[in-house]
DNA sequence: TCGGAAGTAAACAACC
DNA sequence: AGGTTGTTTACTTCCG
């Protein structure tokens, strides 16, 4: 095999696709040398001493459909051919092999029932030290749709090496289904012990729990993050929300959908993929992530609305339907006051263990756990290199670990700098700048030469870049600039 | 009292 | 024509 040029979207590699001159789904023509190639790739691994696995997994149509608009070589290890492979169940006991074939039904079907981690990813591979897995992509998909038949891997520059990282680590994707796994043996993992320290999230049962006090923005990221792609229809992110949110249960209730079309418009985690890429998608289009919010996590949708000069009227007499929603949203927003409380009250005990930790938040738990049982899928924290900056939080960002738990992480400050750590090269904050951002005409909007408010909403939003810096995050689609960070190359 | 967060309703346009 | 999708604004409650 050629040596692979390895796609950087954005600032982040993508490692889905299939292996060089991999015939589409249906073409079986070329599966010898499909396994040739594999094996040479298990070749090279057991070279490097590295154990890798793999759950092979169909190829969606979606995802086939996204493969028109990535000009890169598919690079992944994924295939069609995982129907022709038996399942493998690697052991505690044996050698795991490097890959394992696991038919997707399943690899994703029984996820929620078994608890099962699918499939492992190491932190880095020692050939590759230059590139290490982002903990948030090594979650599992607890997702039902197909559009989740496969699995796709994202690996970041550490810190010394940026952009110019060489090639890629090979995508592990294994299957540790021994009950060691699941009884607690996760200090057995590869997964380092400081990202689960960092991340905090050791105590996966409560924290994966999903209910309904989940707001739509969270929902939606956490259904988008474990996507092929991190992209789905909008018919799938319904889907998904009414299996596993309460939102949705009341079949003639169809202002959830309103919702959550409202928080794929207005919140820049959340974008639109334009129709030339969304190439057999017949209805609608398809919504995906932003680089930047699979990174680092989803903001609220409600910063829109921060007008200072618009201050809307209250009626004298509430109409009973507003009356009705504005309830609504206070209990969501109280319910999240008092998880964003609890979890407070939870990191003001450091010295405690993590079970003692456990114990001190008592959580109520809502609804079935999605998540893992497993660090690899839990371990929420960013990658070392963004967690060595210990920087206050803006209240107005939901990082990866909160979109992730029901519970935010902290409450404090909204520093104009602090989300510009996407940036892929860290600096210590101190030294930090905006780079080529001029704020002077709405920053990171209004930078663009080409920019010009063409909503009121747009020029609403545009003018409160002076305010944090956070509109970056929030604009987006047709009417507003994509969300994007200053990375300097 | 104020502002942020969150959910919802609704108007509207575009599209199928 | 009617339904769906997408955008935007408005309004409400709850809470710190």
């Amino acid at each position: 095999m050629d040596a692979p040029s390895w796609p950087m979207v954005g600032s982040t590699m993508r490692m889905t696709g299939v292996p060089h001159d991999q015939p589409d789904h249906e073409d079986r023509h070329s599966q010898q040398s499909t396994e040739e190639e594999w094996q040479q790739i298990l070749d090279r691994v057991d070279a490097s001493g590295h154990e890798l696995s793999h759950n092979f997994s169909m190829l969606s149509p979606q995802s086939t459909a996204l493969a028109a608009f990535d000009p890169s070589p598919r690079q992944s290890i994924e295939t069609s051919t995982a129907m022709d492979f038996e399942p493998h169940t690697s052991t505690a006991n044996s050698k795991m092999l490097p890959y394992s074939f696991v038919q997707p039904e399943q690899q994703y079907e029984g996820w929620s029932t078994t608890g099962a981690p699918q499939f492992t990813c190491p932190s880095a591979i020692p050939e590759h030290e230059q590139w290490s897995a982002h903990p948030l992509s090594m979650m599992p998909s607890g997702l039902p749709t197909s559009a989740h038949m496969h699995q796709s891997q994202n690996y970041y520059p550490q810190e010394t090496h940026h952009m110019s990282a060489g090639p890629s680590p090979m995508l592990s994707q294994g299957s540790p289904h021994d009950s060691e796994f699941m009884d607690g043996g996760w200090e057995h993992s590869d997964v380092p012990q400081a990202w689960l320290e960092r991340s905090g999230s050791d105590d996966v049962n409560e924290l994966d729990a999903i209910d309904d006090e989940v707001c739509y923005a969270k929902l939606l990221w956490r259904c988008l993050l474990d996507a092929p792609e991190h992209t789905m229809t909008l018919k799938e992110l319904y889907d998904w929300i009414k299996e596993h949110s309460q939102k949705a249960k009341d079949p003639k209730n169809r202002g959830w959908q309103n919702s959550v079309r409202h928080n794929l418009s207005m919140n820049a985690a959340f974008e639109r993929v334009p129709p030339r890429e969304s190439q057999g998608v017949k209805k609608g289009s398809l919504w995906r992530l932003t680089p930047a919010a699979a990174r680092d996590g989803v903001i609220s949708t409600t910063r829109y609305r921060k007008d200072p000069k618009h201050k809307p009227l209250k009626r004298a007499t509430p109409a009973l339907k507003r009356q009705i929603s504005g309830a609504k949203g206070g209990q969501a927003t109280r319910n999240a006051q008092r998880r964003q409380q609890q979890l407070r009250e939870a990191r003001s005990y450091p010295n405690l263990s993590t079970r003692q930790r456990h114990n001190q938040r008592q959580l109520p738990m809502h609804g079935l756990p999605l998540m893992s049982p497993s660090p690899y899928y839990d371990n929420h924290g960013h990658p070392p290199f963004m967690q060595m900056q210990e920087q206050p939080r803006s209240p107005y960002f939901v990082d990866a670990e909160e979109a992730y738990s029901p519970m935010p992480r902290s409450a404090p400050l909204t520093p104009p700098r602090m989300h510009l750590m996407y940036d892929m090269q860290p600096k210590p904050m101190g030294d930090f700048n905006f780079g080529h951002i001029d704020f002077t005409n709405g920053g990171i909007i209004g930078g663009h030469e080409d920019f010009t408010p063409d909503t009121p909403s747009l020029a609403t939003e545009a003018s409160y870049m002076s305010d944090d810096g956070m509109q970056s995050l929030m604009s987006h689609n047709a009417s507003r600039e994509p969300t994007s960070f200053p990375v300097d190359v």
